[in-house]
DNA sequence: ATGAAAGCGCTAACAA
DNA sequence: TTGTTAGCGCTTTCAT
């Protein structure tokens, strides 16, 4: 007994057809027979609690209703909701999530990768950013699909992949825009090492921003320092940036981080500076994390459409893997929106 | 091709040898051929670069390597940390993780562990805590084996649910032996509506430690209010909570919140009474998320060992599942730490 | 409109 | 020590 015990069979036997008549009710070729007999079949099905066993029905078509995602860690809040974004989009197309905590090492990941394709699931979202992509050609070639999130998407031998991202440019200089609004000129870049295209983006994109304005970019307010280890949110990045950036002779009125958890740590290290968020400095961040309206005070940020994202990823690799969509990579870019909250007000 | 197109006819081929010796060799059964048998079958799949179809080996078995995993959300961070280790966990032991929000709604996780079913997999984690566990006895009662998570593990028909959960009443006890060794006599308990054993376990060890030391509980100082809807994380709880109870006259001097993020909310509602941590009052958490080092006063919390807790859940999931463990259900209680920090400090 | 039959790739008796 | 064989439950031609 694999799903409760009853097969194809006892239905056929119970509803006096064959198998194959009870396997295209199954499919949907509900026009092969007369009313009356899908009528019987789908009475036999009810009376039974028969659930056809997928994994008999993989075996058979090679197709698993199940599409894998690899983020880096589902316990940093970002992830965490990428996810659940991920399995409702997934959900409403009646597939499931394998989730992998690829922890942003490429072997990890191709180990993943690897033994998704054993499994039969030949769908894969990947939301981790590496250097590059060239330990995904080799699965991709093997069948596996692919859909990436916020990066460049060339691998090796020139493959494609598809992807899906928030226009990281856009959202940067909706942010500088509204700091520079506010009065706001010395404005502090606060990220990690920059190691990825949508950390590339948003530095142009300030860069851009305060250029536009007339505003020269002072190098002394752009921090990219890795941090010792551990640090996979980026807290830790955020709070030596503030409290290092603070103590400068000229320091900045506002900070512009990377993303929400850089910003809370940037939080943290305002205060041990002994500032005050708005009143000394205003800070804004990237993702909208339902924690930015918890955090004191309610952080400004940009919003990534995170929901729609996760809806075209998964439509997308559905697409590929039905063979719907074929040919060139397709690449989906949506706006983002600044979210003005407490964490912004005009310099003094 | 379901994993690179190679089945275990090709590597026989390749190795001269049957199929079945090949399938002996999957399986661990080399004592059944010559060591230069083994040599020449390996060889042929590494040429082969071959990969066993899990599918094909699932529906002989009737076992994937693959565990379900229902929580509420995975975007709450208390879950996310959840999934991580749950997942490393079943990483260590060779399985992968389904991940599933089941929204706390018991439909939507009956309806997960149907398709669990379906797809072969006979293990599940449920981590949700719903008032009962009626939905999952039809389930178990078709095979399905449940480890569930801190709650009280019976279900209808007297049904038993292996269970693994921290010491809650003991940490509770921790955590206000804490407040009281520093002074604090008026120590509000703030919680959504007591509808899971944890929470029932938490309160019941609440009064019976302020009980310990002579001091009356002031049914004034007790939330356990709803709030609206869509307050998922339990940060509106605790910031109504800490607002509302800030301004009776005679107002608590510190609070223990159910769960970190609910003290994240108290936090805020604190800071909108004008009022700071922990100069005017205390908090407490419990959980232990990553997050109480970011914010601002670190936050004193209840650490649950989830790292072993699920760990253990892994492990008497997997024996269940191999058989090695029959018989009565297990439960698994870890003992709780105090986490001091910054929100603490001596009531004035 | 319905059924018979041949597998999908693997496992596990049972033979040899 | 190695091979033969009969399925696991389903899908899908191809007959009828």
């Amino acid at each position: 007994m694999s799903s409760g015990g009853q097969t194809i069979h006892d239905v056929a036997r119970l509803a006096n057809v064959s198998p194959s008549t009870v396997s295209n009710v199954l499919n949907g070729r509900r026009d092969r027979m007369r009313a009356e007999t899908l009528e019987r079949v789908m009475q036999a099905m009810a009376d039974l609690g028969y659930a056809p066993n997928q994994v008999a029905r993989g075996l058979k078509t090679g197709f698993i209703p199940t599409i894998g995602l690899i983020v880096p860690s589902v316990a940093n809040p970002f992830w965490g909701a990428f996810a659940r974004y991920v399995e409702h989009a997934a959900l409403a197309r009646n597939c499931q999530v394998l989730l992998c905590n690829g922890e942003r090492d490429p072997a990890r990941e191709q180990q993943y990768a690897e033994s998704l394709l054993a499994r039969g699931i030949r769908g894969l979202i990947l939301g981790s950013a590496p250097l590059s992509l060239n330990h995904m050609v080799g699965l991709v070639k093997r069948g596996l699909h692919v859909v990436t999130f916020d990066r460049e998407p060339v691998g090796a031998d020139g493959v494609e992949f598809d992807s899906v991202r928030v226009d990281n440019a856009g959202g940067t200089r909706l942010a500088i825009e509204h700091l520079l609004a506010l009065g706001h000129r010395r404005i502090a870049f606060v990220s990690g090492p920059i190691r990825s295209s949508n950390r590339r983006d948003r530095f142009e994109a300030y860069r851009a921003a305060l250029a536009a304005q007339g505003v020269a970019v002072d190098d002394q307010l752009v921090w990219t320092e890795a941090v010792a280890a551990g640090d996979e949110e980026g807290t830790e990045t955020g709070k030596s940036a503030a409290r290092t950036l603070l103590q400068q002779p000229n320091p900045p009125t506002a900070f512009f981080a990377i993303n929400d958890m850089t910003a809370f740590g940037v939080y943290a290290g305002v205060r041990e500076a002994g500032r005050e968020i708005p009143r000394d400095v205003s800070v804004v961040g990237f993702d909208d994390l339902r924690l930015c309206e918890v955090v004191t005070p309610p952080l400004t940020t940009v919003r990534q459409p995170l929901e729609d994202l996760m809806r075209s990823a998964v439509e997308l690799l559905l697409a590929r893997l039905e063979g719907k969509q074929t040919g060139p990579a397709t690449h989906v870019t949506l706006p983002a929106m600044l979210v003005p909250r407490g964490s912004t007000q005009p310099a003094r």
